[in-house]
DNA sequence: CAATGTCAGTGATGCAGATCACACAAGTAA
DNA sequence: TTACTTGTGTGATCTGCATCACTGACATTG
C-alpha cells in the first residue's frame, strides 16, 4: 500500500465522483479524505487501519469472497465508483464474519474516515443516496451469489463465472490456474479440470497451462 | 386482508413505532399511512396494490423465500418492527427476482406510500436510520443465508431451523409436517424424514404426526 | 364400520461432486 | 543435462442427497 503524495482530491471528485452533488460536501471530502494505491493481491478487510474508513474504490478491481473451514466462495466484486459496504458494516458493528476482500488489480481507493460518514449521510441528500445505493446493490449480488448456489449446477455457475470474469476484465484470455477457479467456486480442483474438459470439447473454452481463452 | 376501520396510527406510533422521532415525522406517518390486517398464508409480494407501498410489520410474523425451477428457500423472517426491504427494493426497481413473501402467522402491518419513503428519509433523520438499518440487517441474513448453504450439511441446517424456528415462536411445539421442512429447506420430504429420526435418535427432537418437539 | 386422504418410515438405486492416488507435461533452477 | 516445482488429466472410490417405489399409521368423512 502506498500513498500517492497529495493527489488533487479535487480532480478525483470532478472527473469521477461527480454523483456528490452538493458543493460544501465536496469540500469536506477534499479536506478530509485520502487517496491510498493498493498492489494486486493486498488484502483490504480485516487490518487494522482501514476499520476506521469507508473506501471507494477509484480504478481497479476487488473481490469480496467468504470464507469458513478452509473453503473459501466468491460473493462478488467491487468495480470502479462502488464501495465496499461490507467494511463499514463490520466496521461499525463489529461483526465476526469472515467476509474477505482483495485487490484483484492494482487498485486506487478514497478513503472517508467512517466517522464522518454517519455525518454526511444525514447532511448530503447525494451522499446518502450513494450509501443507499451501495446496500442495495450488494444485496442484489448477495442474492445472486445465492441463487447462484441453490440452483444452479457446477457446471453453469463455472461457465457464468468465466463469462463474467471475461467481461469485468475485458478480455478473453483469463490467466487463473484450475486451482484458482476451484477456490473462487468453492470446489475441487479436479472437478474444475473435468468440467472445463467438457467445455472444451464443447467448444466454449480453449484451455491453456496458467490460462483459459473464452471463445 | 383487511383494513381494521379508523385505527388510531398515533397510538401504534407511540406504542411501537418510537424510534420515529421527529414530531413532524409521526404527524405524517399518522396521516399517510394505512394498517391492514392479513391472515395466516396470505402471499403479500407480487400484489400490485403493494408494489407503492411499503410495509413495517406491526404483529405477526412473515416469511421471505426464494424461488426458482420449483424448488423454494428460505432467505429470512421478517419479525414485528421490521420492514420488508426487498417489496420497497423489487417496487421500485422494477426487479424480476422470484422472492416471495408471506404472512406466517396472522399480521398486521403499517403501510407507508412508497413515494414518500424517499421524501421521509432525506427530511427525518431517524427515519433514515430505519431504512438503512433494515437492509443491513437483510444483508446480513442473505449472508447468513448464503453462509448455512455453503458451508453447512442438511442436517446441521436442519437442526438449526428447528431451534431458530422453536425460539421464533416462543415455544418447543413446531406444527410443521416433514413436507412443509422440507420446502422451507429446499430438500426432500423423505431426506428430512431419515435426518429427524435421526435427531430422535439422538435425542434433540421428539416426533408427532404432525408436529415436531424440539428438546 | 369402511373408504379415503394425509403423514411418516424405509429400502433400492442414481447422480453430482469430493477425495484419493497417481501419471505426465511444461517451466525453472542447479 | 538433470532435478525439482507447478499445473493438468484421469481413473477408482466414497458420500450426501434426490428420486422412485412402496408400506403402514393416523385422521376424517359418509
Amino acid at each position: 500500500m502506498s500513498r500517492p503524495g497529495l493527489m488533487d482530491i479535487k480532480d478525483i471528485l470532478s472527473l469521477q465522483l461527480n454523483f456528490f452533488k452538493e458543493p460544501k460536501l465536496r469540500d469536506e471530502i477534499a479536506k478530509k479524505a485520502q487517496v491510498v494505491d493498493v498492489e494486486h493481491g493486498y488484502h483490504i478487510l480485516n487490518e487494522g487501519r482501514y476499520v476506521k474508513t469507508v473506501p471507494i474504490l477509484l480504478n481497479g478491481l476487488v473481490k469480496v469472497v467468504r470464507k469458513e473451514a478452509g473453503k473459501e466462495l466468491l460473493l462478488y466484486y467491487i468495480y470502479p465508483l462502488e464501495s465496499c459496504i461490507v467494511s463499514i458494516h463490520c466496521g461499525i458493528n463489529q461483526i465476526k464474519s469472515r467476509v474477505e476482500a482483495t485487490a484483484e488489480e492494482d487498485s486506487r481507493a478514497l478513503l472517508l474516515p467512517s466517522h464522518l460518514v454517519g455525518e454526511w449521510r444525514t447532511k448530503y441528500q447525494s451522499f446518502n443516496d450513494f450509501i443507499l445505493g451501495t446496500y442495495q446493490k450488494r444485496f442484489d449480488d448477495v442474492l445472486d451469489a445465492f441463487n447462484a448456489l441453490a440452483f444452479h449446477s457446477l457446471d453453469d455457475r463455472l461457465l457464468a463465472y468465466l463469462k463474467a470474469k471475461a467481461n469485468a476484465l475485458g478480455k478473453s484470455k483469463i490467466e487463473m490456474t484450475h486451482q484458482d477457479l476451484g477456490d473462487e467456486l468453492g470446489t475441487a480442483r479436479e472437478t474444475v479440470s473435468r468440467m472445463l474438459k467438457k467445455l472444451e470439447v464443447e467448444e466454449k473454452v480453449k484451455l491453456h497451462r496458467g490460462w483459459i481463452e473464452i471463445l
